[in-house]
DNA sequence: GTCACGACGTAC
DNA sequence: GACGTACGTCGTGACA
C-alpha cells in the first residue's frame, strides 16, 4: 500500500515554526464537494466585487481554499465534483426534494463560471455526471478507490458526507480549521458512527440538503435516539419505548417523512460512474491562465503570490518518519512477534480497536491478538507509549483487558502539555499536525504509529526544557489518582435539591413580579440587553460607564451593587439573578448527572489549564457555591455515603504563603511564621494603624489588595473592585509596595525573567510561555505581565496540590484504608471515610499536605469533618 | 433550528 | 484599556 513515505531523516525545527504543512501524501485522492464549499465561502465572505461590479467573494474564497490545498497537501490526485445540472434520481423519487431549496443568490450564479475557470487554470479536473448528485458521485469514487487500497480525502463542510468516512476515507472540513475527520472524529463531532450519519440526519434533518427530519427532534434528541436504538428504523419500530413525549409522538406521526429523510440523507455509493486515475492525476497549474484570471478578477494578493518565487522547500518542517503501512487485522502471531521483539511499544485503544507500534511497524489488532496483548500488559519490565493514559486505562478496563501499570509510561499528551500548556489542543490529531506535520491518524494502528513517533520526538524536548521531573514526579503519577477519584464520584442528595428548586422557583417568580411591577412592563429578565434598556433607559437609573466596545449597558453585579441602596429594583434584580443562577446551574442541573446510585462523577482534565491547575467538567464540581447562605444549600446536598463522613482539607492562604517564600519579604515571612491574620496585618501596615484597631472594612480592603497582588493588580482594577476612586487605589498600592518592598522585588524579577526567557516557571519547573511580554501593544503586554506574575504563584500552588494528592493516595493504599479521595478544588481536597476512621484519616491527611514540601514559611491546612460538604466541624490543630 | 459568541456568575 | 485560572447557562444575532 502506498501509504506514507518515510520522509526526510532530518527532524523538524524545534519547536515547529508557524503552521506546518499537512503531511505529504496524507491520501492518494482528494475529492472536492465543490458546490457545498462554494455555498459556505459565499456566506462566509463579504460581498466583494471588482471594479466592474462583478461579484467575486465566493470565487476568492474558493480559490484560496484550493490554493492552500494544492500547496500544502500536494495531493497526488484530485478532482472537483459538481452536481448534475439537470434533475437527479432523487428528484424523481421525491419530487418535493429540493423544491423548496432557495434559489441561488443572484450574485452567486455569475461566479460559478469563474470558479470553473479557476479549476481549469489550476488544471483540476471537473467531474459532473448528468442525473447524479455530487454526494453520490463522491461516495462512489471514494468507495472504488478505497477498495483498491487507496486513501481518500473528501473536502467538504457538509455533514452528510461524514457517512462515507472509514479507515481509508476521511473528510477534510475547511470550515472547522481544516479538521481531518476519521471515524473517531465523526463520533466526536456527531456522537454517532459514520455508518449512522444518515440515520442521525433522518431524524435531525439538514437544512443544507433540504432533509426535513422529524419535527421537534433536534441535534441532541436525534443523537440520543440513534445512540440508543442504533438506527432510524429501530427507533421507528420501538418508538413506543421513548419516554419523552415530544420525541415519541414525532416518531409515530412522521414515519413516512422520516423514512423519506433517511433515503434522501443516504449517499448512494453505487452510481454508474468509474474512477479514471489518469484523469485525476494532479498536474501543475497553468500559471499564465491563473495570472490572466486573477487580473480580470482583481485578486491582487493572489497575483502577488504568483509573482513570488516558489516557496522554498525548507520552509516547511519535514514530516517525521512514521512507520510505513499499517498491517490491517494483525492476528496473534503478528502481535506476539511485535510484542516479544520490542520492550517499548506504543499502544492506542479506541472503542473496539487496538493498535500497536514499535520502531517501523504498526498493527491493528484482531480479537485473536488480544490475548497476546493481555499477556504483555500483565508482564513487568515493559514501557508503554500512549496518548491520554487515563482514557487508555479506562478503555482497557472496558474490554476486560488487564490494567496498564502507570510507572514508566510515556504519555504524549502530558508531554505536550508540559512542553507548552497554552499550545491549544493536546489531542492526538493536533499533535500529529503540530509536531510531525502529519495528517490525523485514521485507525488504531496508525494512531499507535503517531504516538510512537511523537514519543521519540517529544521526549528529548522534555529533557531539554527541564521538565522531566515534573512529568515523572507530578503529572504521570497523578493520572491513576484522578482516575480513581472520577470513578468514586460523590453522593448527591436529589431530594434536597428538588426541595431547593421548588423554593427557588417560588422566590424567583415573586421577585420577577415585583420587578415587572416597578418597571411597569414585562420583559425577559434573563436578558442583560433587555434589562439594561429597562433599567437605564426606561426607568432612568444612572447609567454606568459603557463597558467594552459594544453598546450594551452593563448590568453586572458590581454596577447593580452600586445602585442597590438607592433603587429597590437593582437589589431585586440582584436577588433574582442569584436565584436564577442557583436554580439553572446547580439545583436543576446537578441531579441529571447522577448515576444509578446517586453519585456524581466529574471529569478532571489534567491538561486543561495554562497554569497547571486541574479543570473539572460534566459537571464542574470546582465551582459549587459556598459564599452565600442560599448557595450553601447546594453544597449541603453533597453528602457522605451512609456510615461515612466527608473530610475537607484546604490549604490556608497558599498563594500568599508562596508569595512570602518567593519574595522573601521580611514582613510577610514573619507574619506567616507567627501565624498572624494576614489580611488584618496588611490592613494595619497600609493604613498605618495598630493591629488591634483594624476594623472589618479595613480588613476587607486589605484582603482585596492581597488578592490583587497575586493577580497582578492595577489601580484601575482595585478601584473597581473596592468601589473607590482610582487615585485612592493608587495611593493604597503605593503604600503596599512601600511596606512590602520584597514583593516589589519579586514582581520585578519575575517580569525580568519573563522578558528574558519568554516564559515563567513554577517552583517545580513547570513552564508557561509568555509570548506577549515583549509586545508593543500595551494592552497585550499588560495582560502578559499580570499573567507572568500570577502563574508562578498559582502554578506552584497547583504543583504542591498535585504532589499532596499523590502522597495522600499512596498512603491510602499503603494503609489499605477504606477512605477515598473524591474531589479536588484547587486548594482543597475532599475525602470520604467510614465514620470510625474519619478523625484519624483527617489528621494524617493534614500532616501529608502540610509536609508536602519545605518552604520558608509553614504551610497550614484547615480540616473540616462532617456529614455533608456544608456542615463541617473544624478539626483543631 | 444551529452555531458561535458575549455577558454573566460560580469557584479558587 | 479594565486584577489571575477555570466551566456552565442564557440570550442574541448570523446563518440556514
Amino acid at each position: 500500500m502506498p501509504a506514507r513515505s518515510s520522509g526526510s531523516s532530518s527532524p523538524p525545527p524545534s519547536p515547529p515554526a508557524a503552521a506546518p504543512a499537512a503531511g505529504e501524501r496524507a491520501a492518494d485522492l482528494y475529492l472536492i464537494d465543490t458546490m457545498g464549499y462554494i455555498f459556505r465561502a459565499y456566506h462566509a465572505l463579504p460581498r466583494l466585487s471588482n471594479s466592474r461590479g462583478t461579484p467575486t467573494g465566493a470565487v476568492l474564497g474558493f480559490t484560496n481554499m484550493l490554493r492552500k490545498l494544492l500547496n500544502e497537501v500536494r495531493p497526488p490526485a484530485i478532482a472537483a465534483v459538481f452536481d448534475s445540472a439537470g434533475p437527479t434520481f432523487r428528484d424523481e423519487a421525491y419530487p418535493q426534494y429540493k423544491a423548496t431549496r432557495q434559489a441561488m443568490p443572484e450574485d452567486l450564479g455569475p461566479q460559478l463560471a469563474y470558479i470553473r475557470r479557476v479549476l481549469e487554470a489550476y488544471r483540476v479536473p471537473v467531474l459532473q455526471y448528468e442525473g447524479f448528485e455530487a454526494d453520490d458521485v463522491i461516495g462512489t469514487l471514494a468507495r472504488q478507490a478505497a477498495e483498491t487500497g487507496k486513501r481518500v480525502v473528501i473536502v467538504s463542510s457538509d455533514k452528510d458526507l461524514l457517512q462515507l468516512v472509514n479507515d481509508r476515507v476521511r473528510v477534510l472540513i475547511p470550515t472547522r480549521g481544516d479538521l481531518l475527520a476519521g471515524p473517531e472524529e465523526v463520533q466526536e463531532l456527531l456522537g454517532v458512527r459514520p455508518e449512522q450519519v444518515a440515520d442521525l440526519l433522518a431524524l435531525r434533518g439538514d437544512a443544507v440538503d433540504n432533509i426535513p427530519g422529524a419535527p421537534g427532534i433536534g441535534e441532541k434528541g436525534a443523537r440520543d435516539l440513534i445512540q440508543r436504538f442504533g438506527s432510524v428504523q429501530a427507533a421507528l419500530e420501538r418508538a413506543g419505548e421513548v419516554e419523552r413525549k415530544t420525541y415519541r409522538e414525532s416518531l409515530q406521526a412522521n414515519r413516512e417523512r422520516i423514512e423519506q429523510s433517511h433515503y434522501l440523507a443516504t449517499i448512494h455509493a453505487d452510481v454508474p460512474v468509474r474512477l479514471d486515475w489518469d484523469e485525476v492525476q494532479r498536474r501543475e497549474p497553468d500559471e499564465a491562465a491563473c495570472r490572466a484570471l486573477f487580473q480580470e478578477l482583481e485578486f491582487t494578493s493572489l497575483l502577488k503570490a504568483l509573482g513570488a518565487p516558489a516557496a522554498p522547500a525548507a520552509a516547511a518542517p519535514a514530516p517525521a518518519a512514521l512507520p510505513p503501512a499499517t498491517v490491517q487485522a494483525a492476528g496473534a502471531a503478528a502481535a506476539g512477534a511485535l510484542l516479544s521483539g520490542h520492550r517499548v511499544v506504543a499502544l492506542a485503544v479506541s472503542a473496539d480497536n487496538i493498535g500497536l507500534a514499535a520502531d517501523d511497524t504498526c498493527l491493528s489488532l484482531t480479537r485473536e491478538a488480544w490475548p497476546a496483548l493481555a499477556e504483555a500488559l500483565a508482564a513487568r519490565g515493559r514501557a508503554w507509549r500512549v496518548h491520554d493514559l487515563k482514557a487508555v486505562r479506562r478503555a482497557l478496563a472496558a474490554q476486560a483487558l488487564p490494567p496498564l501499570a502507570t510507572a514508566g509510561v510515556e504519555d504524549v499528551e502530558l508531554y505536550s502539555y508540559l512542553l507548552d500548556p497554552t499550545a491549544g489542543s493536546h489531542a492526538l490529531p493536533a499533535l500529529a499536525q503540530r509536531w510531525l506535520g502529519a495528517a490525523a491518524p485514521a485507525g488504531a494502528g496508525e494512531a499507535a504509529a503517531v504516538i510512537e513517533a511523537l514519543a521519540r520526538r517529544l521526549a528529548p524536548e522534555l529533557e531539554a526544557a527541564g521538565l522531566r521531573r515534573c512529568y515523572d514526579e507530578l503529572d504521570l503519577p497523578l493520572v491513576p489518582v484522578l482516575e480513581a477519584m472520577e470513578d468514586a464520584g460523590v453522593l448527591l442528595d436529589p431530594e434536597a435539591l428538588a426541595e431547593l428548586t421548588r423554593e427557588l422557583d417560588q422566590s424567583g417568580a415573586a421577585l420577577e413580579r415585583r420587578i415587572f411591577a416597578l418597571a411597569g412592563v414585562e420583559f425577559n429578565l434573563n436578558s442583560p440587553k433587555q434589562l439594561g434598556e429597562i433599567l437605564f433607559e426606561k426607568m432612568g437609573l444612572p447609567q454606568p460607564p459603557r463597558r467594552g466596545k459594544g453598546k450594551s449597558l452593563s448590568t453586572a453585579v458590581d454596577v447593580l451593587e452600586q445602585l442597590a441602596d438607592q433603587f429597590d429594583v437593582a437589589r431585586l434584580v440582584l436577588d433574582y439573578r442569584q436565584v436564577a443562577k442557583l436554580k439553572s446551574t446547580y439545583a436543576e442541573a446537578l441531579p441529571r448527572f447522577a448515576d444509578a446510585s446517586g453519585r456524581l462523577h466529574t471529569t478532571f482534565t489534567q491538561v486543561g489549564t495554562a497554569t497547571g491547575r486541574l479543570a473539572s467538567s460534566n459537571p464542574n464540581l470546582q465551582n459549587i457555591p459556598i459564599r452565600s447562605e442560599l448557595g450553601r444549600r447546594i453544597r449541603a446536598a453533597f453528602r457522605a455515603a451512609p456510615g461515612h463522613l466527608l473530610i475537607a482539607a484546604d490549604y490556608s492562604q497558599i498563594e500568599l504563603r508562596l508569595l512570602a517564600h518567593f519574595s522573601q519579604d521580611p514582613l510577610l515571612l514573619a507574619a506567616f511564621r507567627r501565624g498572624d491574620d494576614i489580611h488584618a496585618l496588611t490592613a494595619a501596615e497600609i493604613f498605618g494603624m495598630p493591629f488591634a484597631e483594624v476594623a472589618p472594612e479595613h480588613r476587607r480592603r486589605a484582603k482585596a489588595i492581597n488578592f490583587g497582588i497575586v493577580y497582578g493588580l492595577s489601580a484601575f482594577g482595585l478601584a473597581r473592585q473596592l468601589g473607590i476612586p482610582q487615585a485612592e487605589a493608587a495611593r493604597i498600592i503605593a503604600r503596599y509596595f512601600d511596606r512590602y518592598a520584597g514583593v516589589r522585588g519579586f514582581i520585578d524579577r519575575t517580569l525580568a525573567q519573563a522578558r528574558q526567557e519568554g516564559a515563567v516557571r513554577t517552583l517545580f519547573g513547570r513552564r508557561r510561555p509568555i509570548p506577549d511580554i515583549a509586545s508593543r501593544n500595551a494592552t497585550l503586554r499588560g495582560f502578559a505581565e499580570r499573567t507572568a506574575v500570577n502563574t508562578p504563584l498559582q502554578g506552584t500552588a497547583a504543583d504542591l496540590m498535585r504532589l499532596a494528592m499523590i502522597r495522600v493516595a499512596a498512603r491510602l493504599r499503603r494503609e489499605a484504608s477504606a477512605a477515598r479521595l473524591l474531589l479536588q478544588v484547587h486548594d482543597e481536597l475532599v475525602l470520604e471515610a467510614p465514620r470510625a476512621q474519619a478523625g484519624e484519616v483527617a489528621a494524617w491527611v493534614r500532616d501529608e499536605m502540610e509536609q508536602v514540601t519545605a518552604l520558608d514559611v509553614p504551610l497550614t491546612v484547615d480540616i473540616g469533618v462532617g456529614p455533608n460538604w456544608r456542615d463541617l466541624e473544624d478539626l483543631p490543630q
